[in-house]
DNA sequence: AGAATACATATTGTATACAAAATAGCGACC
DNA sequence: GGTCGCTATTTTGTATACAATATGTATTCT
């Protein structure tokens, strides 16, 4: 192929390439492609990007800001761990921040919001039409950075974006096989999406904040059917309550 | 003088002064030093601390990343704004997130951290005793930040810290004149502190979840004795339901 | 006089050369 | 044979020159 990465046909401008390459390498650790601890080659990434060191350095700090990546002086940039520590923080963390967040898109969002809500949707059923893992975890992060967006609560973004980084990834390691359950989970995901947008649209914080819930708890349990075996090097212990079906 | 605002006597490497740089920035954001929406000159603040551009530009992104400033494509940075939306967001954020947070430092602290949050106490006191506003707005912030990483929270972390740049520039905004209502609410705040103290070394979660509401309803009522009146510039409606006294 | 446009100036963004630090490879020594 | 220490190489961090964009000013035209 004539064209590198991340390049385009024609008439791109180095701020074009700058934003290509942030969302090349969002989208790189959110589906794994980049996997947690990988060490970023910043004379790969300019060439691959035809940008100089400068603004691709820039690139970087901005993500390490927003928790993709993790800057370490004289060391370069590394994909942001995804530990055990992280996973018990995640568990806490997020029926909180979601549950908020949907309550506030509820009274918040705008036609137009709503829109790309829907959107969104279109893409996510489409990625488990195609069984896509990696399209999947992007649609239902674009789905959900979307709720946030509604929310338009400045302090409470930053926290629901890390939540949606790490939970992105976290279904990538856990939800790879193919099982007669992850599949009904998924539809019924689907499903919750719809009553999401239904419960937006009708301005409904009470039922929104509930959908967050048992959205949540539907993760949850997800992830639960996996890390209790084996997946990770330790016990889960105490947050793991509720046994999955 | 013979030193510029951010040199120190000697030795110090480009990486000191770009800490120092990014403290002196932070400082004058949350004292209010550098005010909501003020611009940053790049030329003069390389000349005052002595570095050259690129350096300068990381830390700007980088506090930017933090909340502090925001970057304009092309129009370069300023100091975040603290708008009338923001205050409203803050008000409904501010609540839930200290309240986890300090549930969190209860169960998680550290001796060492205990001994930090001790100090920055202390350091509190001091600035009430010799009464100076800008102090007391650190000091408090310090106080806090720690509280922060005793929960150790990766996806809260960033939201309290940005609730406690703000919470600083409120208090800066509104805390001004000395009055005697004023004056009790500081001697009761500090009070509170204490009691903070003695919850998280005893690790009652329970007790502190308490005392962050009532710090929070302290901090609030304070804030709204000089939001209702006139000093901004529009109603806050539904987010003031409690009266102060 | 007022608006609009062209030009001059200042500021921001990028590329590149250089400096400093870390890593890797090699040899000496125990 | 293994470990320590040295040099060579690579990688990261900084300074500076240059390009692109925005801003301010003067001049022209209506």
């Amino acid at each position: 192929m004539s064209l590198a990465m991340g390049e385009s046909a024609v008439n791109d401008s180095v701020g074009d390439r700058k934003v290509r390459l942030a969302e090349h390498l969002k989208r790189s650790v959110l589906t794994l492609a980049l996997e947690p601890g990988a060490d970023l080659d910043e004379t790969q990434l300019c060439d691959a990007f035809d940008v100089s060191r400068t603004p691709l350095r820039e690139v970087l700090r901005e993500l390490a800001g927003e928790g993709y990546l993790t800057l370490r002086l004289n060391r370069g940039a590394r994909v942001s761990d995804l530990s055990h520590t992280t996973l018990r923080d995640f568990f806490l963390a997020a029926p909180m921040i979601y549950g908020a967040v949907m309550r506030l898109a509820a009274l918040n969002a705008t036609a137009q919001q709503i829109e790309a809500l829907k959107l969104a949707q279109v893409e996510f059923r489409e990625a488990l039409r195609a069984g896509s893992t990696e399209n999947r975890a992007l649609a239902n992060n674009h789905f959900h950075q979307i709720t946030g967006e509604m929310a338009g609560n400045i302090y409470l973004l930053p926290s629901l974006n890390r939540l949606l980084i790490d939970h992105a990834r976290i279904s990538m390691t856990f939800y790879r096989p193919q099982t007669q359950q992850m599949a009904q989970n998924l539809t019924e995901a689907c499903q919750q999406h719809d009553a999401i947008i239904a419960a937006i649209e009708a301005q409904d914080e009470g039922a929104a904040a509930q959908l967050a819930e048992d959205h949540w708890n539907l993760s949850r349990n997800q992830i639960e059917l996996f890390v209790m075996p084996a997946a990770l090097d330790m016990p889960m212990g105490e947050l793991s309550r509720k046994t999955p079906a």
